[in-house]
DNA sequence: AATGCTATGTTATAATATAACATCTGTCAA
DNA sequence: TTGACAGATGTTATATTATAACATAGCATT
């Protein structure tokens, strides 16, 4: 079975193994930094994992609040701690948040967005990495993060 | 003398001759495209110039409330106007505006942006818009737009 | 148990952006 | 010249996204 790519294979899969998976291996790299996936913590990566597009905060909050009591900061403090894990990106031009796919090896994200569904593809490019990495040192700029996002319509919505 | 480059040479050069070749730059361009750059648009256009950082539309709101009766539809409507004519580039990472430095061009911007100076400098990588082109178009992707934001730190500020 | 650190709760508010409808202004045809 | 239309702007209200500031709880170490 295929898996789980955040959007493009949205429905010929059993989504749930994807949303496991990415739980194991949050646990896994947050055991081996040392810093800890509290419940909450673990409960907003997984709803984020569970929709196969970009959730916003307040989405998220929502969900939450039929669990219990949660406010915004709830959410947005959880938010932060899994990006700076490196398991969730923000993706700026929707102000939404996706699982990342790759949590072991650390990256910048590059998304294709869909207009028409909304759904998003992580990929990762290397040369577009080393490309923009290189362009940035030559300018004296020193990188800390890369972010590139793509907007137009996918193959799905084409047809 | 140097030409602005939205930062990288900010207190070399007189910006007042960056912002007049800007705002006729954007004459021409609208002339050409028969879209009306009004009173209003002309001015949030050169409000946005003024400043060597991408600026808030709502810094440019106050601005504006300096002169006469403004409400943030007013700004927002002017912003999107100029964005669409490709003349302001909105910065997502930054929920701010920048002057376009080649508004003749048809382009996606291409941004280094200084997390501690805030300047932000545009730069355009052919390589960088193609290889994602091509990345995008095996996916079946149809690309409208390419957001590329690269966040660190300048070269002055490293200093 | 006392201490201190991290995480979470709670309340309020800041910052960004748009909806919906009213009015004005310029253009062009009759 | 006028009136009819379209596009631009004004106006009011509100939606959406995000953070500040301070209080409390939970856990680890001594």
């Amino acid at each position: 079975m295929t898996k789980c790519n955040q959007s493009i294979q949205s429905f010929d899969h059993d989504h749930t193994d994807c949303v496991n998976d990415a739980l194991q291996s949050a646990e896994n790299v947050c055991a081996q930094k040392g810093v800890r996936l509290t419940g909450l913590r673990r409960r907003v990566l997984e709803l984020v994992w569970e929709s196969h597009r970009p959730v916003g905060a307040y989405y998220i909050l929502e969900s939450l609040m039929k669990e219990q009591r949660a406010a915004p900061p709830t959410v947005y403090r959880a938010l932060n701690f899994l990006q700076e894990q490196g398991l969730v990106h923000r993706i700026a031009s929707l102000n939404a948040y996706v699982g990342c796919i790759h949590p072991q090896s650390s990256h910048s994200g590059q998304f294709l967005i869909c207009g028409t569904c909304q759904e998003s593809t992580e990929i990762l490019n290397e040369k577009v990495v080393h490309v923009l990495q290189e362009t940035a040192e030559n300018a004296g700029f020193d990188v800390q993060q890369q972010m590139v996002e793509i907007i137009g319509t996918c193959n799905k919505c084409r047809q």
